[in-house]
This record gives C-alpha cells, structure tokens and sequence, in this order.
DNA sequence: CTTACCACCGTACCTTACTACGGAGTCAAG
DNA sequence: CTTGACTCCGTAGTAAGGTACGGTGGTAAG
C-alpha cells in the first residue's frame, strides 16, 4: 500500500473501473494528471483510487460528472465565499435527496413486512410516498 | 382537479417534463397507454402526473430507468414472493444510498460551518466520508 | 367549412458517460 | 537487441435517456 507506485491498469483494477475510464476522467479534469516519475509512464496512489471510488458512489446516488467535478472543488479551500455558497446549494439537494430515499425505504420496507397482506392495493404506495413530500403544490 | 381531463400537453407541464419524454415513457412501459374517450385523443388524470414525478424522484436518486421500472412493478400485489425478495433487494441498495447521502450531507454541513476556519487543507473530507462507509477492505 | 392549433406517429438527432480501437512508444526479461 | 506486455494518445463507436422534426389527422372557434 505504499504512494504512487500503481501503473493504470493496477490502479484501474483497484477503483473496480476501466483502463479507458481512469483516461476519460483524467481529461474530464476529475482527477489530476500525476507525475510521471520514470519516462513517460503514470503511477498512481491509494488517494486516486479513494477519488475514483467517490466519483463512482456520487455517480450513483444520481450526480452528474459535472456536480461531482463541483462538489470535489469545494475542497480547495481557495476562494472561500464562493465554496460556502456552492456547498450550501449542493446541502440542500442532498438533504432533498435523503428525505426521497428515506419515504423510498420506509415503503419498501412495510412492503417486505407486510407483503400480500393487503391483495387488492389500488394505489402505488411508493408514488403516494415521493408525492407528499413537502405538501407544497408546484 | 378532476379526473382524465388532461390532454398530453398540460399532463407534461404539469408534470415538469417535455411531451416528447411522456411519449418516451409510454414506450418504454413506465406509464400504462390511457384510454381515448373522446375520438383518437389520450386524457391524463393526476395519478398519472404522481407517476412521471415519481419517475423523476428515482431518477436524481440514481436509479435506472429500468430499475424505476421494477420498484413500480412491486405494487402490483401479483406474484408476491418474487416482488419481496425483489424489495428487499432494493431496500439494501437504498439503506447504502442513504448511508452516502448521509454522510455527503455531515461534510457539507461542516464545510459550510467552519469554511475556512482552515486554511490548508490537504485531503478531501468527502472522500474521505465515503471510503470509511464500512471498512471492508475489497 | 375553413383555419389554426394541437395530438399522433415514426424517425432522426443530441448529450452524457463511457468503451473500444489502432498505431506508436516504453520497458523489463531473456 | 528482440520480443511481448503494457502504456500513450487521438478518434470513433455505443448505450441510456431523452429531444426535435415533419407529415398527417382531429377538433373547436369563428
């Protein structure tokens, strides 16, 4: 586990990705491009991979490449004001995003529970659930 | 608010979506084609309208089309052990959504918080949020 | 009954996020 | 110093999820 000894393919293997996807990330300007210790050829370390493993699970909690470029910028430290405001709006999406899979779980768990107790359900409860979010109207 | 007395047009304001997506969607399965009362013209009613959001929802929480598809199909009440061992399925992959999200949304907090209290970061405290979720190594 | 607007439908196109390909360079082992 | 695995890079292709377009047919107001 030692810094910067990972060729691309090793270092591929361990963010469980594709060769190809490191390269397009790296042009996408998600992660740095690193040094190149001897000749031409890249190594990376233990921290790429963590970033890669981020973008990934981000990926999947619905953010774009995009956001996620924003939300890794937020670490800067650099231009302060401008970072409190993004990670402010970033927060309230994320709390919106919580509160839906919070409705989603609840559902889907009384679903399993109660499964088949109730034959004839005219309405998705899981639609119910997303729809009385906050009971304002548009 | 009355019911089918939507034509596709309002149905997509309403909704927030482009008319070419509701058209998308019937396609594609995620809504029922509805019955034509008057002449060859569909009318939508609000239930239809809860659906399409709903579709929305799921998707910024990451989930597939497909997937969206299936979580709609648990409700169907039919063929009840398949659509639990399905749920519960989808009840996994939500808690370790949530889980993320959490996460995400302690850091961001933070960030906002104490922006700037320090001023040289060197590692990125979202990554970092996410690569301890359960420590595992693999 | 015409005229304008909308719905219907199929097909084509676009964006995002990869994924594959092909040719040239690198590097360690034999 | 060759061989073979791997890297580099640019470009092209793919899949998902829409979005736009263009022609035809309803339908409602004047």
């Amino acid at each position: 586990m030692a810094l910067r000894e990972l060729t691309i393919s090793a270092f591929a293997a361990a963010a469980g990705v594709n060769v190809e996807t490191i390269r397009f990330y790296q042009r996408r300007g998600l992660i740095g491009e690193p040094a190149r210790p001897f000749g031409k050829i890249r190594r990376y370390g233990a921290s790429d991979v963590a970033r890669v493993r981020f973008v990934k699970s981000a990926q999947g909690l619905g953010f774009s490449l995009d956001e996620i470029a924003g939300l890794l910028r937020l670490e800067d430290g650099t231009h302060c004001d401008e970072a409190r405001v993004a990670a402010e709006e970033k927060l309230e999406r994320v709390r919106v995003k919580v509160d839906d899979l919070l409705r989603i779980e609840r559902v889907l768990g009384k679903l399993v529970e109660e499964c088949c107790a109730a034959s004839g359900r005219v309405r998705c409860p899981l639609i119910s659930a997303l729809q009385d979010r906050h009971d304002d109207g548009s």
